[in-house]
DNA sequence: GTGTTTATCGTCAGGCAGACGACTATGATC
DNA sequence: GATCATAGTCGTCTGCCTGACGATAAACAC
């Protein structure tokens, strides 16, 4: 290890950005915010901004998650109350040109959500959106269904996307993640409709509710059904305290 | 998002650091090297060191890697040559009080490699070494099984290391990189060694066999045998092209 | 040769997943 | 109110994979 002089470093920005994703209308969204400066005004981008001086960076992954969306971080100690999300560190990008204006290293995060009622961005409406990451990860420009103008997202963001895409996509299958894009209480068919948008797939119903009721801890019965997906009266389950499912749900092939 | 002036950002400095992995002796083995200098001075750390000016991560933890050992990162561009260990992010750590100088983010990434002659650190013997993580991660002094000193690691380099020995656990799971411990060309054997050793556990010969030589793109056969390991000679194996095991490999319970 | 060590092939039973049939309980429609 | 569409839930069957072995093969040490 070379020696060095401790004053001499050469200084970065830390920044955290987040992914956060959430399940809303059969599709796997992202959270995006218009940047109002340059480079890239006017363009896409995800949520984040520099960690502060005196911040662990969890805690300011933590602060930018609620001044975007309000949502808590879902601590370990916390228990899932209402607006609880899972936030977990994802990677770190750091490459010397992600940032034309100066040295940025970028600590990114993850977070699940539940379907939310809309993004608060400082109550412009304009400025934040759910983006089905579909649309987002596009490989050029074009246009989403409601219309509105898809240009990659700024800076590296469209990688960092894709890598928080693809490590919620492997987590649900070996974890009781999934719990974390559904509400308080939930049936077996949310649960599922939830697995079959983040992964793009369509699951055999029946099987599926074999393994779900079937893997212990996973769901506990939270009492009572509804039928607020139409059919047949579902019963509604809470998340267990199993965080890790063995043998995992198989993501079919292909 | 708050507006910012890019000028005022806190200044951080950027580190990297290593848990290099390997497997000596039937055990599960990381590079240290002592510290000349406070704090901690003359504990053991992982290796590590600045992120310069203008280095991606990834380059400055290559760098980290040749200066430590002399091993080449295993560039997926590159082929499997002689001394190539796989390299990868692990995560990144930066508690405002992890370095009592200043503020220090330290992105910490994942070497594996086969075992290696000796660590070399400029010539000094003293100066670096692999011991096992058994070893490095009680939770309190002790000695080895060497004699050797084991005050708990520097910073919060036990974490860190925690974290890295966990990452190869589940990893050589699913996926190919158990291969990363062995020289270019091994047995079935050998490689069922590097899961004991890993896993810490004891598994059977035969189904290990059966698993491995059943998972196609897994091995690949290198032609020839070896009675290194003693016994009846056993057929010679390179890395295959497969990265992915599906189904994987099951780590037994408890 | 005999014993020891390691490698490799086989067999068998249990568990789990995929494919699918059958039945149930709602709301919507006529 | 009967019928239909929708969703949920329970079973069955078959094939694959794993864990727990037995058995054989090919080297080395004495």
């Amino acid at each position: 290890m070379p020696p060095y002089d401790p004053s001499t470093f050469p200084p970065f920005a830390v920044t955290v950005d987040l992914v956060v994703l959430t399940v809303r209308r059969h599709a796997l969204c992202a959270l995006v915010v218009r940047r109002g400066e340059t480079p890239f005004q006017g363009r896409w981008a995800l949520p984040g901004g520099f960690v502060r001086a005196d911040e662990d960076l969890g805690a300011a992954a933590a602060r930018e998650l609620v001044e975007e969306t309000g949502l808590c971080a879902h601590d370990p100690a916390t228990p899932a109350v209402g607006n609880g999300a899972h936030l977990e560190q994802l990677a770190t990008y750091g490459d010397p040109a992600r940032d034309p204006r100066m040295r940025v290293v970028s600590v990114a995060h993850l977070a699940l959500a539940p379907d939310l009622p809309a993004p608060r961005a400082g109550g412009d409406a304009n400025s934040a959106r759910w983006a089905p990451v579909e649309d987002l990860l596009r490989p050029e420009g074009g246009y989403g269904r409601d219309g509105e103008s898809q240009a990659p997202l700024a800076f590296d963001h469209a990688r960092i996307l894709a890598d928080g895409v693809e490590r919620a996509r492997s987590k649900i299958e070996y974890s009781s993640l999934a719990t974390a894009f559904c509400p308080p209480t939930f049936t077996v068919g949310e649960l599922r409709r939830v697995y079959e948008a983040v992964w793009g797939v369509v699951l055999d119903p029946r099987n599926f509710h074999r393994k779900v009721t079937g893997t212990p801890g996973f769901l506990v019965p939270a009492g009572g059904t509804t039928t607020r997906q139409g059919g047949r009266p579902a019963q509604l389950f809470r998340s267990g305290s199993a965080t890790v499912l063995n043998p995992p749900m198989l993501r079919p092939e292909v």
